[in-house]
DNA sequence: CTTCAACTACCAGAATTTTCATGTCTCTCT
DNA sequence: AGAGAGACATGAAAATTCTGGTAGTTGAAG
């Protein structure tokens, strides 16, 4: 399996060309769009990564190139952060996956496995919602009622946990093992904390509220009208 | 598989329960010393999972007697981080593994299920040594010439990684996926900085100075007389 | 032997997360 | 209904971790 490789800073470049090779897979590095698309119309590879921002011709434009020839291999973009902004409903038109960065390299590998086995459009879904509530896992960002709400990486892995299994009640001992990676103590109250700040921050001002205490049992988001 | 579990805290027992259930065991649970002595002599159980700290007799004590009465099966202990100080030694005649709290719910369950399939006897390496600097992982403590350090949850993680790894050349990538979970970013000095502060711990003040940077690569922690 | 650029180190302020002490609520038992 | 216990909420300090800027080092190129 081969892969293009396409990423303007060396540092990030090499290690996700090392990493792939470690893998497995053949890889070409370029690190620039236009070597990117050149190599990509010369020669068969079976999937792409473009990193978004690169110098000259964009991660996009290159894309664009590589479709317009007739070119149908999956490709999966990296963004920035905040490179996204304006650029994600232009995804929709032919970008198969994408990576916010940062990200671990197990997940790239993950998505580079599905792609190819599924043989390209291997997107997930972007949103969680409950009533006004929407969660964007791809821009990391949340809004209640339009209103952006900013999260802190705690509260936002905390709220995803909420809304992922929205209606069911989670044990403390379910979100310390999600949340908190380890944990089975139980002289702290981290979660009763993180709860309220993340109360304060989109429940508090609105209605109804969200999230909910089930006494003895855990925490729930729900909708309760 | 049907185990035994002496838990006094009611929340812990319960959760415990829960998890070895919904894992597809069956589970006694008791509340104290006494009254799972008892049930481990009457009842046949394929393993044991102890609180160390109970009212009345201890899980210590619940040991020997299960002991004393000939049974050999395997047992699990669980200890909290601070009333472990001078009875670790005594696990060395009778426990097969034990657990330190916090610990995370699938650790319990994949030492288990070791300790099931091999029928005990799944003891883990205690300590990581370079040098005069040990790293104690049960009682997750550091000294270095004996004397006692104390670490962070990321510096205690950064110095196993680079125990475990030694003599490795470990670069950036990795360390950031291993320590830091998500990562694959370049533009944080992170791991530059969480080096800087380990440093500061077990470098300075003593010789030889363990950890190396690596221009271009990474960092190695190595024994350089 | 300089100079430059890329790395790495260092520092301090900011943000996040945890801990701890205390307050409030809810259920149970009388 | 009232007392007590356990569970949960709250607030604020403490500890940890991250960010961004600046300084120092090193190796390569001239």
């Amino acid at each position: 399996m081969k892969i293009l490789v396409v990423e303007d800073e060396p540092k990030t470049g090499i290690y996700l060309k090392q990493g792939l090779v470690e893998a497995g897979f053949v890889v070409d590095l370029v690190e620039n769009g236009l070597d990117g698309l050149h190599l990509a119309l010369t020669e068969a590879h079976d999937l792409a990564v473009l990193d978004v921002m690169l110098p000259g011709i964009d991660g996009w434009q290159v894309l664009q190139g590589i479709r317009r020839a007739g070119k149908d291999i999956p490709v999966l973009f990296l963004t920035a952060r905040d490179q996204l902004e304006d650029r994600v409903k232009g995804f929709e038109l032919g970008a198969d996956d994408y990576l916010v960065k940062p990200f671990a390299f197990s997940e790239l590998l993950a998505r580079v496995r599905s792609l190819l086995r599924r043989g390209g459009k291997a997107k997930e879904s972007e949103f969680l919602r409950a009533l006004d509530l929407e969660l964007d896992l791809l821009r990391r960002r949340v809004t209640r009622s339009g209103k952006r709400i900013d999260l802190t990486a705690k509260e936002f892995a905390l709220l995803e946990l909420l809304l992922r299994r929205q209606g069911e009640v989670l044990p403390r001992s379910l979100i310390a093992s999600q949340v908190w990676d380890m944990n089975f103590d139980s002289d702290t109250n981290v979660i009763e904390v993180a709860i309220k700040r993340l109360r304060i921050k989109i429940d508090e001002g609105f209605e109804p509220k969200l999230i909910r205490t089930v006494r003895g049992m855990g925490y729930v988001l729900e909708i309760t009208d």
